[in-house]
DNA sequence: CTGGCTTAGTGGCCTAGCCTCCTAGACTCT
DNA sequence: AGAGTCTAGGAGGCTAGGCCACTAAGCCAG
């Protein structure tokens, strides 16, 4: 039936765990009880009472909270909350992948600019050739009706190496996964593998002549473009 | 009822925590066993009986790696390693690159000045009450002779919230700690901080007046400044 | 007042057990 | 055969209760 499949795969759809569950409902007492940094949090068997769980549970919890940067768990003293500001707000949302789209391409448009410039000014030959060939292999994909997906993913990591910042580079597979996700969406819809394809020749260009700004506002462009603008554009 | 303890900050040194070892452990072992993507790790009741923990230990344990991003535990699968490439290795690798001064620098600057744009356009009045709070706690520091390395890192932890953006929030967790150590030793230097304050105060104007550009510029020009221009002019 | 002791309260971790969920394979029906 | 259904076992989720280690505060002797 389906030869759609793939582009609903992924997102395992709800696993409600309960420590998570608790994490919510802790920071919201946290909030409602106006806790301030350097305040305790109530000890965990009366916690645990409260909220309905048993400790065990509870401690995960306080694991995720701790993980989090939220509350420092001390022995024989109790859970302190952290001086930090704001993080309830920061946290929220880490939950749901879904609502997470214009965020995601947010930091992927703030990261591949600044690796499109990048890579520009420091890309060797090598490196050209890689995202020519990446250029050809998306080429190749888009000339028989498929989405060009690969050689989507291939051009990126291209542009990506040849700016020649490891942690950069890093930060980039931190968000692969979520990276992906968006892309194959756009992709699919009929038109944009080929401006997908334009924009990328127009970015290899830039970076072929090395001219840093004319590479950092095409990538942009592109991003915009495969992204659905109107996801940037509220904002 | 200490009056001035506060200031002294308290930091308790070694509080070995037994899922904190295992947190390590299992990330060693996947290494070692060359676990990648999808595969999943042996059954909570094998892998507690292997470690020598309990169930229950080995759940916080894995609680935290699934905050971290590391693994998705499911109920009645496993945990399988999260569709991230090399997550343990990146982490890791990102802990012993720490001399690649440059680079992180070029990350920070790329990440907050998009940060304190994104801070300009989006602050509530919440944010900007953390943001002068940062500041005054900064000042203070300053004013009795200290580097002013708290109130810096709750200046860029307040800028970071106000941009209400998890995604990019949790990219600057990732560095946070590399970015710290370029940030203090920087305010080490003679003259250091009164300057950093000076330019904090600038950043902070510009989220006031919600002018992106200038947040942006503001930053930029910061950063510059506290990381040693020298270190990114070589490239 | 000082220092040591006691004690109550807190988190750390464990054992044992029952529940729900997922999946592969056996077992049907066509 | 092929397709749908059922089922047993293994996986994680969570609970209950218990003991130990640590912390802080109060008490008592010096």
């Amino acid at each position: 039936m389906a030869k759609q499949a793939a582009t609903h795969q992924i997102s395992r759809v709800s696993r409600p765990r309960l420590y998570e569950q608790l994490v919510e409902q802790i920071m919201d007492f946290i909030e409602s009880a106006e806790l301030g940094p350097g305040d305790t949090l109530p000890a965990e068997r009366e916690l645990a009472e409260r909220l309905g769980v048993s400790r065990a549970t509870l401690a995960q919890a306080l694991v995720a909270l701790e993980v989090l940067g939220v509350i420092d768990v001390q022995h024989g003293t109790g859970a302190v909350l952290v001086y930090r500001p704001n993080v309830p707000s920061v946290i929220k949302g880490l939950r749901e992948h879904r609502s997470r789209l214009p965020e995601i391409v947010e930091a992927r448009s703030t990261l591949e600019v600044k690796l499109a410039e990048l890579a520009a000014a420091r890309r060797t030959e090598q490196d050209m050739d890689a995202i020519d060939h990446a250029l050809e292999a998306m080429a190749a994909e888009v000339a028989s009706g498929e989405r060009g997906a690969r050689g989507d993913e291939l051009f990126h990591q291209a542009v990506t190496a040849a700016a020649h910042s490891a942690v950069l580079a890093q930060l980039m597979t931190f968000i692969a996964g979520m990276v992906l996700e968006t892309r194959l969406e756009s992709l699919g819809q009929p038109g944009r593998p080929e401006q997908s394809l334009a924009s990328h020749r127009k970015i290899a260009d830039a970076i072929r002549s090395r001219d840093s700004a004319a590479a950092a506002a095409a990538m942009l462009e592109h991003i915009e473009l495969v992204s659905d603008v109107a996801l940037l554009k509220n904002s």
